[in-house]
DNA sequence: TTGACACGATTGTTCAACAATCTGTAGATT
DNA sequence: AATCTACAGATTGTTGAACAATCGTGTCAA
């Protein structure tokens, strides 16, 4: 398969940009699993574009700690130890209580979309779609960070939310793990609304260590299992 | 000049990381001021490397925001305008007040480090050592962020204050900046360390609040002076 | 069983040529 | 004089093949 840059209608990206975006959507989508190779003569020669092409690619990927890259020894998709989630959290517990506690100077644009994601992390678990709870509940954390007005914030969580990910591609069933918190994405944006900052960070920080805790539970699993 | 990758003693980094950092002291130092071309071709002559070598360095200090890069037109480092300015302040009043909240669970070095950073500037003062009262005062910053204990979080705040040097390159008087701030590193050092955290975090408010209104005033200066 | 060595795998770098896009300038037109 | 268009030069983006450097694994000998 080659890349295929002219979409309809589409303004072509470099070549380079295109092989990241396909590399970080397979890692995403768990098609690509933490520990797994990317030789860079391999996916040159699927994606029919020049080594140096996907090398650069592969750096960008490095660059936001999706992969990991050893001199001359090769690439492959980083697995997240639990110090790396232990991290993750402690940055994610940082910036969406700091979030909350800003949010006074927010608009009510930013206010409306907080309060539109936790809707809908309560409308796909009435209708059953286990696949988008993940998907709205994320949605509903990077309203939260929004509430910050920072983009370069709005960015590195969204860079940590991509390294999380990691986590759930070795956990055996994400939708028993998300069902437990869309009650409290609710909650804690009824509160974010009601102006009861104090007692959002609370929830917030409790939802967040619970769930801290159950990754790296889930994770510590997959590690035994891989033995 | 080549790159000298042998230095003595010293394991060779990849000729390309070689290049980044190079680049990235330049930068730093202001060498290389905003707005200044980054041809690789001229760069590649100069370290005496290829192209390519040159391209991936550009890429990551691109990664790093210190760079910015349009297709087939060339690179050049990145000038802030006064909304970069304030969105880098917004994180930093996030990540540092945070972390200043999260000290309770600090170790004594992470404390004792806040202490020794504070003391560093105010000995520079008293030296009259100003080159080396930035780089004290950003020591005492990055101290406080550590005691998030999240290495994601301090390469975030890294990579912030290397943006926020490229403001530094087109004010007149950093020195004169400078003195405002380190009265101040010791009394919010001295309020961390006696646990009066709100009254620290508030202090560092008003640190980041009017620092972040003389650079902007500094910058918009710069701009006005370049018309 | 351990250590050393060799070999294969993979990245890192090179180079020169060519493609693609951007920008600036010059000339034409209004 | 201002604006628009076209073109050329500048610069990045990509290519492919060759070679260098380093890493990891397997094998053999002690």
């Amino acid at each position: 398969m080659t890349l295929d840059l002219a979409a309809a209608g589409q303004p072509a990206v470099p070549a380079a940009e295109a092989v990241q975006a396909l590399l970080r959507q397979r890692i995403m989508e768990g098609l690509l699993l933490p520990g797994a190779r990317l030789v860079d003569q391999a996916l040159a020669e699927e994606f029919g574009v020049s080594r140096n092409t996907v090398r650069d690619a592969l750096r960008l990927l490095a660059a936001d700690g999706l992969v990991v890259s050893v001199r001359n020894a090769g690439s492959s998709v980083r697995t997240l130890t639990s110090a790396d989630i232990h991290d993750i959290y402690t940055a994610r517990r940082l910036l969406e209580t700091g979030a909350i506690l800003q949010s006074a100077g927010a608009t009510d644009a930013m206010l409306e979309a907080v309060d539109r994601a936790a809707s809908a992390s309560e409308q796909h678990v009435l209708s059953g779609d286990w696949g988008k709870v993940g998907t709205a509940s994320l949605a509903f954390h990077q309203a939260v960070v929004r509430l910050a007005r920072s983009a370069r914030v709005d960015e590195f969580f969204n860079n940590l939310a991509a390294q999380l990910r990691l986590a759930f591609a070795v956990m055996p069933d994400e939708s028993a793990f998300q069902v437990r918190w869309v009650g409290r994405d609710r909650q804690i944006a009824d509160l974010i609304l009601a102006g009861r900052r104090d007692e959002a960070t609370a929830l917030m920080n409790d939802y967040l260590n619970e769930s801290e805790t159950q990754i790296i539970d889930g994770v510590r699993a997959a590690e035994r299992a891989r033995r």
